[in-house]
DNA sequence: TCGCACATGTAACGTGTTACATGATTCA
DNA sequence: TGAATCATGTAACACGTTACATGTGCGA
């Protein structure tokens, strides 16, 4: 039924082309210089990536050819492309993918409004939260398990991990009332 | 002088084996079952790895057949090993490296009781602190530069960004304050 | 004219993922 | 007897990294 898990690089990619039809090197001038930097901007990820895409019917390409002598090839995502970038910002997630996947979650929700429906976002955060208070006490009942002559060092970075996932859990539930709101 | 950089497997695999000389087996049984299983376990990854490491000098292996019929490779780090992992932890890091590859320093922290001497982890943390307040600070200008219409998922998912790290640097501080503690 | 930004790509390489293979031991 | 655990590996594959290749337009 469904193809192949794109790769974070791909929706990402997807997304970017949803909020505007853009060429290669528009993206990876984005991915250069904003916060989204942690994906690639090397031409050896991107221009593959954008022809897996292409290959697989969830772009199409076209050429501007408004500079003449500078061509420029912008893409834009097709209906099925559409479809599908829906469904993957929709399919529920697991404590795994919270645990070790959680920078594609975030991804995810940066292109939420994607769906225009708040509902969705909510919902998504609500799970989201509540599946981060899970994380946390399961990383709390590790750090009580430590032996007592443990050396200070492996402690505390067990501390960062928790501190991390106790922030990422106070900021889903600050964003789901701003949700909240902007939805009244 | 320098062959070339390790993988954070790599890198871990060999802080363990500092630990305790073990297994491959006992190591994925670590991955698999502790805070640390962000990485791999998987005997795909990890037996090349130990291989590699043995490849370059850096682990020695021994068979043990104290239970005959099931015999286990132990292995244990060889002085070159020893010296190149001290010398990956105290590897001075850069502003990129704090905003791509924060787990990677979050995994040498963690190693830093080899290095046995309280003031190369106090000297990391207060780099890595002040580092992180560089990075708070170009988040919110990001953030500040955000245009007027646009949707609150993505300003919401840069917060999430600026948050993590916020944590992260208050978690750098606190960690300070408790090394200093230890040390005097 | 020198170098930089524009603009798109390819090729080699390394590594992790997934799936498979093998075989012994323990326990229900 | 069959399933789970112990224990070590290999092979195909996909993807990102690095480095290279090519050529235009523009400003100093």
């Amino acid at each position: 039924m469904k193809g192949k898990a794109p790769t974070n690089l791909e929706c990402a990619l997807l997304g970017l082309l949803h909020g505007q039809p853009q060429s290669g090197y528009d993206l990876r001038k984005i991915f250069a210089t904003t916060a989204m930097g942690n994906y690639s901007s090397s031409p050896g990820a991107i221009y593959p990536a954008l022809k897996r895409l292409e290959a697989r019917g969830l772009v199409t390409s076209e050429i501007d050819s408004t500079n003449e002598m500078r061509p420029r090839k912008v893409l834009t995502p097709t209906a099925r492309g559409k479809t599908l970038f829906r469904d993957w910002l929709r399919a529920d997630f697991s404590a795994e993918d919270i645990d070790r996947r959680f920078d594609q979650l975030m991804l995810k929700f940066a292109f939420h409004w994607v769906l225009d429906d708040l509902g969705e976002s909510h919902d998504f955060l609500a799970a989201l939260a509540s599946g981060l208070d899970v994380s946390v006490r399961s990383l709390e009942a590790q750090r009580n398990m430590f032996p007592e002559q443990m050396p200070i060092q492996p402690r505390l970075a067990l501390d960062q991990g928790i501190g991390q996932t106790k922030a990422a859990a106070r900021w889903a539930r600050k964003a789901l009332s701003q949700i909240k709101e902007e939805m009244s």
